[in-house]
DNA sequence: TTCTTTTTACGAAAAGCTTCGTATTATTGA
DNA sequence: TCAATAATACGAAGCTTTTCGTAAAAAGAA
């Protein structure tokens, strides 16, 4: 075996696995589009990346058809959690408090997350009260 | 002028700053010594790093003594501030709230931390509730 | 079939980041 | 003064990531 993925996209991958995770399944052509919204860019480029992609086990492909088909083989929240826990270390020093803290302050938030985060709160307090059962 | 900072350090610059942050005003010498604490780093290696930062403004230098001393020139809230921005967008597509849940939900946070995220959710409510003033 | 278009494969250039070797200059102390 | 030590400056090698050119294969249209 030599099949586990390496789950640290570099920020172009990253880019690309938004796209698939966003639209799901799609071909070269596709993702190279969606790209190019954003940023100009050549077809040989996606192409290339998402080739290397294949390679490291980020993406798996269904080579059925002439276009192959691309498809993210990592989640999005594994992905996140994993990328969260880099930054946390290298940015704030470990403290998910103040990344917390940060994240909220200065960017808007709606009422209703606000609520939502209120909820978690909640079951996280209520989570450590009963601990070690 | 070409005065401002880039203000996007790259990883290893970001630890630079974070020795800089975390014991003010220092030698190479001394960074070097509390690089080399997490990871085997050459002299001449940490050096070469700091004259680059310092040609892109990230830190400043007194060259009065032999040994020149480096200070960061961004402060460590604006650059966190700026690299948390960077990284909601890229990795969490811009939604503060689910980086703040998984934040919350994957790493543990003592009660008085949840306190004081409490407090600063009072205070948003409070400052939407009078948007406009 | 034959020409055109679309796609994949691949290698290598381009760009950015990190590391290091070497030369030079300054400092110390015997 | 002179050797040994410690610092800076600088270029370039070594890596990784990104971009691109070109060739070959496949598909479709005339």
């Amino acid at each position: 075996m030599e099949n586990t993925a390496p789950l640290k996209p570099t920020e172009t991958e990253l880019e690309i696995l938004q796209i698939l995770w966003q639209h799901g399944p799609s071909t070269v052509r596709f993702v190279n589009e969606e790209q190019s919204k954003t940023k100009e860019t050549g077809y040989t480029t996606t192409l290339k990346l998402l080739q290397i992609m294949h390679e490291k086990n980020l993406v798996s492909r269904d080579e059925e058809s002439r276009s192959h088909v691309y498809r993210a083989a990592v989640t999005e929240e594994e992905t996140q959690q994993h990328l969260l826990g880099r930054f946390l270390d290298t940015a704030f020093r470990g403290s998910a408090m103040k990344l917390v803290m940060q994240a909220l302050g200065n960017h808007r938030t709606t009422p209703d997350e606000l609520n939502q985060i209120r909820h978690l709160l909640k079951k996280l307090e209520d989570d450590s009260s009963n601990a070690d059962s």
